[in-house]
DNA sequence: GAACTTCGTTCATTGAATAAACTATGACCG
DNA sequence: CGGTCATAGTTTATTCAATGAACGAAGTTC
């Protein structure tokens, strides 16, 4: 298709980057851009912009849709995603079972599926279950992200104890069965970018914390996951924080862990649960200790000082069950960031939002590499909102 | 010149990038670079890198030098930096002095001035001394860059407690005397770009961290600065660390900032200042209080783990006057990351290299703005041993 | 209805890389 | 020593993508 690199070396890279640049511009702007939009916005002339739609119209990326309203002249023919035909197949793996959605490129969801196992057959049943959706969908596959907890190169699982995978080729392994590139996501990156997509892409630092039984962490620039490798980045919830008396054991086996202080475990007892739904969270909250609360929340907003310094972040997102614990554990985060900051450093934190879906993080991770193309958040509103459940 | 917009629209911005290529290789390998070498290591035909040879030859870029061995045919004609035209000013900006530092393109010191002030007349002198450069050098002059402490966009000083300078806007000053890019640089960020030089750029991220009498960070990624903005990026001295009875008072008038547990002053006592000499630091930290530097080296070791988990940074470098605190302090600071390390995360932390010099650093973040090009290793130390002095 | 705007296409031209033929120079080898 | 081969580098025609200018189509304004 059209990814790949972006070596620009030659005619053939300038081509693409310039239908990645119209297509992008249809992405954001779905059935509001036209050919003299997209010549206006990237500088080309019309007669290019016109080329470039065209070989994205034969590529089936981009449709045409009514005309626009005049504006002085001819009318203009707008241009839309073309959501009939390539499939993004998104799979989200846990412990005991699995989710397989195929995706429009609009965001929509076309079909769901969902697959259960014991571990010692995991394997085997979701080997079959790509195999199915391979068969069934073949040639209109795009590209295929799993998103899945553990550390990850992007090919490899190089890490996962919860599902008791290490170094496992999955990627290599699914694209001689589905002929189109696989690429795995880290649970936490997915469901950063997935917020991110919520929001217009912005030029600074964002920072991710998911605070669930566990802790982690993910940094994202202009909408995508901060470059660099990102095997093992955003591991924050072992990072011992608590020192000598007051260090808590976790169950890692060590002492002083992030995730023992700062967990919604900690902060809330062995009641907690990442199964829990959002009323429960709220529920359990409602009977949490205010000091073990409020303890949690100093830890966190220590940690996320530092961080949030050292890359000059502009906004830090909480995610994860902890989104639900409303104003007053917020509040005690940003109290304790503000406490001492130094003016120049004061970084305001936020809640997730509640549409973001992982799906939609892993999708979006998907089709960034595919085509190099963000879907806007409003985009991906009208497609959760117009959901078939 | 070559610098610009990366705007990659049209068959000029291939042009631009391959004449980078193509000139990153000289500089790499300076005298061993040849033209079949380039067309080789870029893919590119040889008629093509003939061409961008030709093209840098007279942009006065690169100088034929003599005929290599024969492989088995004809001798290749090999390639050097042209060290004759142009010139990079480099520009050291401190309280009551400063260092002005013309290098040639292989990053020898081609003159050094210096000038000394006191505050209230400080633009006066550098504005004078600036003109003078250019006046002198005019259009020989390539690129130019300034180092201070402080916090900078880039273009403007948007805050310097040590110049008093609050928002000053010295790059569009100077670029209208000189004709010529100008660019700032924070001290840390350009200390860390020096270090990064003098090593192989690495696909990871580096952790470089200032101790002095202050303390501030730097990520390099790649050989550069981390991208995105880095307006106040690293500026983690006073970020509390401290809580409670434990925090001491900072001389920013808060307590219990890094500065106050972690810098030199911290740990060697108010002997300690940022202009003593290496001996007369090491002499200093003979004498110190046994604890209170392993106080210190704790403190810092926390805090280089939680920004190296989050980033999954692949080594830190500890830089500044701390540099010479020898194998003691460094054993303290690992041992204290190795003790509670994840064993996923455990990154290994060294000193700075004594070679890297801070001019070096702000040179290469001029030469990366005009040429996109980075200086190699060996380079740099042939330029720094030859250094007339 | 005439003048003007805006959309989009067609076609000759430009700039950069390529492919292939060619020259130059040196190594290797019988 | 002369022939063959390998490597370096140049020349020339070709290809590919974007440009610029002309132009047709469709709509608005007066």
């Amino acid at each position: 298709m059209m990814n790949g690199d972006d070596a620009l070396d030659t005619q053939a890279s300038v081509r693409r980057a310039n239908l990645r640049r119209a297509l992008q511009l249809v992405f954001r702007t779905p059935g509001e851009a036209t050919r003299a939009g997209i010549s206006r916005a990237t500088g080309l002339t019309a007669a290019t912009a016109s080329s470039l739609v065209a070989e994205l119209i034969e590529q089936r990326l981009v449709v045409e849709g009514p005309q626009a309203a005049s504006t002085g002249g001819k009318r203009a023919t707008t241009l839309s995603v073309d959501a009939e035909h390539h499939l993004i197949l998104v799979v989200v793996i846990r412990p005991t079972d699995a989710r397989l959605a195929l995706l429009a490129l609009d965001g929509a969801e076309v079909e769901v599926r969902r697959i259960t196992y014991a571990a010692p057959e995991r394997d085997r049943v979701l080997d079959a279950a790509i195999a199915a959706v391979g068969a069934e969908y073949g040639s209109r596959l795009l590209v295929a992200a799993a998103q899945l907890p553990g550390t990850t190169d992007g090919r490899r699982v190089l890490e996962s104890v919860q599902l008791d995978w290490h170094d496992v080729p999955l990627a290599e392994r699914w694209e001689r069965e589905l002929h189109i590139p696989v690429l795995l996501v880290n649970d936490v990156d997915a469901e950063a970018i997935a917020e991110s997509a919520m929001e217009e892409a912005s030029a600074g630092y964002r920072l991710f914390i998911h605070i669930g039984g566990g802790i982690g962490a993910a940094v994202t620039l202009d909408g995508e996951l901060a470059p660099g490798p990102r095997d093992r980045a955003g591991e924050i919830g072992h990072v011992q924080v608590e020192f000598g008396a007051a260090a808590r054991s976790c169950r890692c086996g060590r002492a002083g862990c992030l995730e023992a202080a700062a967990s919604m475990t900690a902060m809330l007892g062995d009641g907690f649960d990442d199964s829990l739904d959002d009323d429960a969270i709220v529920a359990l909250a409602a009977t949490a200790d205010e000091e073990l609360l409020a303890e949690g929340a100093r830890t966190l907003a220590r940690t996320i000082k530092l961080i949030a310094a050292v890359l000059d972040a502009e906004e830090v997102v909480i995610g994860g069950p902890a989104r639900v614990l409303g104003d007053r554990y917020l509040r005690l985060v940003q109290q304790e960031i503000d406490y001492t900051a130094t003016g120049t450093v004061n970084v305001p934190v936020r809640y997730a939002d509640g549409a973001a879906s992982i799906t939609t993080g892993v999708a979006q991770v998907a089709l960034t590499h595919a085509l190099g193309v963000r879907w806007s958040p409003a985009q991906l509103r009208a497609a959760s909102a117009s959901r078939p459940e």
